[in-house]
DNA sequence: ATGAAAGCGCTAACAC
DNA sequence: GTGTTAGCGCTTTCAT
């Protein structure tokens, strides 16, 4: 066991300005005025001495820690990626450091982590569940300074940021329509039907929108992945071209599961959008940069990020207010792939 | 300012199970042996009373947060994501929590993560440079506890773990030299030559393997660029296909400039690697995906997590062996693009 | 194997 | 505007 050798303190850096911790402390954390010429002595003791505020102390004292938890599936996702470094950067202006937490979508890793198991001593969370669902309300018990991310799988008392799964889900599966497909297939859907999560609100705004211009909802055209990773767009991708009545066009649930099925079609030397339509969901930067560049969903990434850390400042603020459920504005972005 | 209402402490556990707090912390800390029955009664307490540990006190006391900074240019960089997510797995292996921190490539920024400034009380910090370089070693003082990615920057005193950048671009340009190709263009150049970094090494390895074969060095093919996002690689790619006598190949200094690259060329529907081969540098998982997929160089990433995080925790557990430099193995990984 | 008590470095309450 | 002092919740001697 090393001991830290924090050798500096602010009793040592008043001592060489003349004056003691308690200035020291007003300097650096600006809670009370302090004389100009005082506040320059002591900035030049800390430099001096190579002063560094010990952390643990300042937030044993005050409860506070400076940092924010972020927990989301993976990182390995682009949405989650970039989701992750908008979230970084409003939280940047409410000067916390973000810790950044992998579940794996793992339902033992997220009760853990709303358990506080794994949450080091964090001012409050941000939260994108996967496994948990409806009926898991009471682990959000004694969680205030809790925002939830995605999709209204609770009904506990928690802020929520959700998306308009549903609305734009359908509004991706009607432009397909609109441009004359008919054989529609949708990658994405979950094998636990009954959770509340993206996969089952994008599969229902998929199913009303064929519901609603009268094409048969075939249920071999809806692919049940376990994952949403390229690797799972392309296998899916690569099932339905084997079936005998391949589709004219598909709905991605997300962008990466689109990058994996154009790379599918394009292997099998077919091409999208003439033989298939893609639409995916998310609008990451990659979206941009495929090949044909990737028709999609904008579901409000940088609102998501921007209304959770808001929500969650609020709370650590001591706002008791009823827990809102904030929803997010969406656009489908037209490229190339559909 | 909102008092944090930790109300159950060690003591309050202790007092529940006929126990004090000494006894409570040995339980949850494992630090010294507890009698079975006891710990059973503990455990009870903790879990009625829902009690979490204040990781601050314990800091302050231990010297320890359990937690390590990792400091990186961009998560919006594939490249930095997927390193990000190995190196969070390690650290979870030693029950490190990971802060991430952007630096944007900013100097300052660097400079003040490296001083601590923006460095939550942390065990340690692995840090990916970007802008500072040879000469800016007073930076690292005071700097144990550090883990130095990506480039041999610095000369000063601290673990490096270090691509093969020269012999690995050249590697990957010899590829495109025995394919025939001969207008080898490069993506990705700084626009500070002098600083050694991951552009200026890689840059070399190109110029020494066309140097190798007699072929002529043009500086109209070097695309110097301000970062290396995909769009980066998109429009420098546009300026190569627009020169009178527009390369046969392109060698991308990372894969995220190689998929802005190879849209760049559909667009303009040309064809890779027909009218121009294309070699990238990462191997992110995306490389297998795109269309054509991505050949490119597999540097090593997972060995650099690995090796990064088990220097640092050498250095924590107050390792004083002479700072090592310990380099990845890569190698070239052919698909399609070239 | 457990209790009592000291103390980590900081900030807040109270003086002046 | 600054000094004094107490104490945040934990771990760690020193006892027993």
């Amino acid at each position: 066991m090393t001991k830290r050798s924090q050798s500096v303190t602010m009793a040592d850096v008043g001592a060489r300005a003349g004056v003691t911790a308690r200035t020291v402390s007003n300097v650096l954390s600006s809670n009370a005025p302090v004389k100009p010429e005082t506040r320059e002595r002591v900035l030049r003791a800390v430099d001096e001495l190579g002063y560094r505020m010990n952390n643990s102390a300042r937030g044993l004292r005050t409860g506070r820690t400076g940092t924010i938890a972020l927990a989301i599936p993976n990182i390995g996702i682009e949405y989650f990626a970039e989701l992750a470094r908008l979230i970084m950067d409003e939280a940047a202006r409410h000067d916390w450091a973000v810790v950044l937490q992998q579940t794996g979508a793992r339902r033992r890793t997220e009760i853990d982590i709303l358990s506080g198991a794994r949450r080091e001593h964090t001012d409050g969370l941000i939260f994108q569940p996967h496994a948990l669902g409806p009926g898991d309300e009471r682990y959000l018990a004694g969680n205030d300074r809790l925002v939830i991310l995605g999709d209204r799988i609770f009904n506990g008392p928690v802020d929520h940021v959700v998306m308009k799964n549903v609305e734009s889900a359908r509004t991706a599966t009607e432009y397909l329509i609109d441009r004359g497909r008919r054989r529609i297939a949708a990658i994405g859907a979950s094998s636990q039907e009954h959770v509340v999560s993206a996969a089952s609100l994008r599969l229902r705004g998929y199913q009303e929108a064929l519901r609603a211009a009268g094409l048969e909802i075939a249920s071999e055209r809806v692919m049940v992945v376990d994952e949403w990773f390229m690797a799972d767009g392309a296998a899916a991708m690569n099932r339905l071209l084997d079936q005998p009545h391949p589709p004219d066009a598909v709905f991605c649930f997300n962008d990466s599961m689109a990058i994996g099925a154009l790379h599918a079609i394009a292997s099998r030397g077919q091409r999208a959008p003439d033989d298939v339509a893609v639409i995916g969901f998310d609008n990451i930067p990659a979206a941009q940069y495929t090949n044909p560049s990737l028709t999609t969903v904008e579901p409000g990434t940088a609102q998501v990020a921007k209304y959770a850390v808001d929500a969650l400042a609020a709370r650590v603020s001591g706002s008791h207010e009823p827990p809102r459920e904030i929803f997010t504005a969406y656009s489908l972005v037209v490229r190339r792939s559909a």
